[in-house]
DNA sequence: CATGAATGAGGATTCATTCAT
DNA sequence: TATGAATGAATCCTCATTCAT
């Protein structure tokens, strides 16, 4: 009331900001259990009972950094340039750039966002919704013209695009579980999974 | 005093084995985290204490429950079989039986595993060690031989492998993460699956 | 710099009036305890601190609201009409009157306010100070005056009018602990304690 | 299941009253509130946890106060002596032995326990559950007899109940609530009440 | 070996109060 | 004077682990 709303909007997203970003450090570094509300406020340099001016609970914390890795991706606009390219450079392209934004840390906050996804039925709910079915849906889309216009085989729309994202995702743990080879040679998977996606392992006239 | 070593082990056995049927129910109902000692001991029918004479402390029974798996699985027989068929049944015969082992329960405390494993080093290194880095070590062997005979094309097999085990993964991680589409058409998926393996999603002559 | 004295001093009783209200309002809602400063300060819709302007502490506004309670009370007045009626009608008005002050959100508060004076010792000594002593204070003139004029009997004054208002104050408690009875018949109860008082259980010739 | 139940079980009461005694005293001494668990533990001489092993919660400590002060009293005994005296010293003895059981420590703890039940609808439940409604339905009986005896008016037994255990109530109040008089002049109450109980306050040809 | 009562460190959360603006 | 963000002490409760019996 005193300050002009925008302004007042500002800081308040800024001190979220702060804090979010103190909780990626120390979630990254501890783990989301280990950690404890007095890390992440010493992180962030403030009182522990500050944080929950702006979050409701520690939980809130793994939401807002949810919504946060959900801000940066602009898979829109790599779909949107599927029908400029060739198939194969164009899986090339978005299977880097799906990796491109996990980036250093993205790697470490992923694995613990994943760790509690996998436990914690509210925060599930909400990356399926914010994440996943968005991208199933938009990717939906480009299939069925892939499909039209005979680029891409007539097989089922909805398993194969499951199989597919379950590739990307399933590399991320593999590597997330410390595969060395992956972490040594992780620029060279884009064109490896593009290879099989797009040809599968069988020379051209198997079955 | 002591009983003949091989009675003794076996009551050891079964005492173990009885704690770790328990812990599975346990954790599949609750998660590693909610779940606690007691909850267990009351499950076994025993009590508390009795858990520290079997296992260090409670992540030793996720250790525990990962050893065990691995005595479950017949990896080795399968790829023994390999010689024998056409490569694409092998392929979706082996994605069935991977899939059979994890069977209702199975899910739900490979659930937890995996949220403990993306967390916990020492098991990660465990996991790493008894289930990852043996399938590898399996599977090179007969991708090389594949790769002679010509059934599979020249690609890295290190790398190709990761693929391909990481779409396992990460199909399962999908449908651990509630995907109602998997849930319910799952077992279409080792179809799904093999065929974008052995094919890719392009026509014959696509490149 | 500053305005008027006693312009100040309306602003100043106007507002603590008002957060008085609010904290009468939540404090009835919620019980002294649950209900918080930031609970006050937004039914009064102002800020937190501003609370701190009028009062010392949250404590100081139970104090506030045992001063406000006693503006209202015309036991003066009432008492100043024994010497007009018979002691009976007396009697029966003065309950009536005493419980009337009460009325609904009084009873609310008066739960919290007891609550707190059985367990706060600078609230019981103002409540003493300023309810129960006057209180004493006048009912004893009138009790002196009665036992003269020969309509009540030679007992110690002191005692028995502690009987009596305990009995008023008992009777309210049981009715804040939620006897039903005394819920649905409240209006009665005057007439039976009024009958009580003056002539007790007995027939009129027992000991 | 090791030892026999009845010594378990001894055990198990024995720790309970060692809690319960060490609540008494702190609780007393500093209130519900001001209260802590480690202080109730300090004083039981035990660990914290220990505590919450013999009881769910903080208000369970009030509760097994509230029970424990329900185990003395002989209220069915008295009663039922009430048909061998004359009623006037029945009412004496009566009050007597009602105040009596509150003794020294007695009236802190009650004095926390009321402050609590005014504010805790669960324990004022069980507070009427156990305590009052009781009392009422042992009194109503013989009241009833009174009346049909002639030795007590035709009056409503339910009000007058209420009214006459309010007054217990109301002058204990007073007492907590540090009225000096009552303080020093405590033993020669019984008969005040009960001569306005019995007689009232008007001479004999009143009303 | 089995038991399970005792332990006590550890942590999320609340909220009265302060104070810079 | 009004504001309300920041503070951080305070506390209930949990639960893995120990150990005397």
């Amino acid at each position: 009331m005193k300050k002009q709303d925008p302004i007042q909007a500002q800081l308040i997203a800024a001190r979220r900001s702060q804090i979010l970003e103190a909780a990626t450090k120390v979630f990254a570094e501890k783990g989301f259990h280990r950690a404890t509300i007095k890390d992440v406020a010493k992180a962030a340099d403030i009182a522990d009972g500050t944080i929950y001016n702006y979050f409701e609970n520690k939980t809130a914390l793994l939401l807002g950094l949810l919504d946060r890795l959900n801000e940066t991706p602009h898979r829109e606009e790599h779909f949107s340039q599927a029908s400029k390219m060739k198939l194969g450079d164009w899986v090339r392209g978005y299977i880097h750039e799906r990796y491109e934004t996990l980036g250093t840390q993205g790697f470490d906050i992923f694995q613990i966002m994943l760790s509690e996804i996998l436990v914690n039925p509210e925060l599930r709910e909400l990356y399926s919704q914010q994440v996943i079915q968005p991208t199933y849906a938009l990717a939906k889309r480009y299939f069925q013209k892939w499909m039209k216009e005979g680029s891409v085989k007539e097989i089922d729309p909805a398993l194969t695009m499951r199989a597919i994202s379950g590739m990307f995702l399933g590399v991320v743990m593999l590597r997330l579980m410390g595969d060395p080879e992956l972490k040594t040679r992780w620029d060279e998977m884009p064109d490896v999974m593009a290879e099989i996606i797009l040809n599968g392992l069988t020379e051209d006239s198997d079955g």
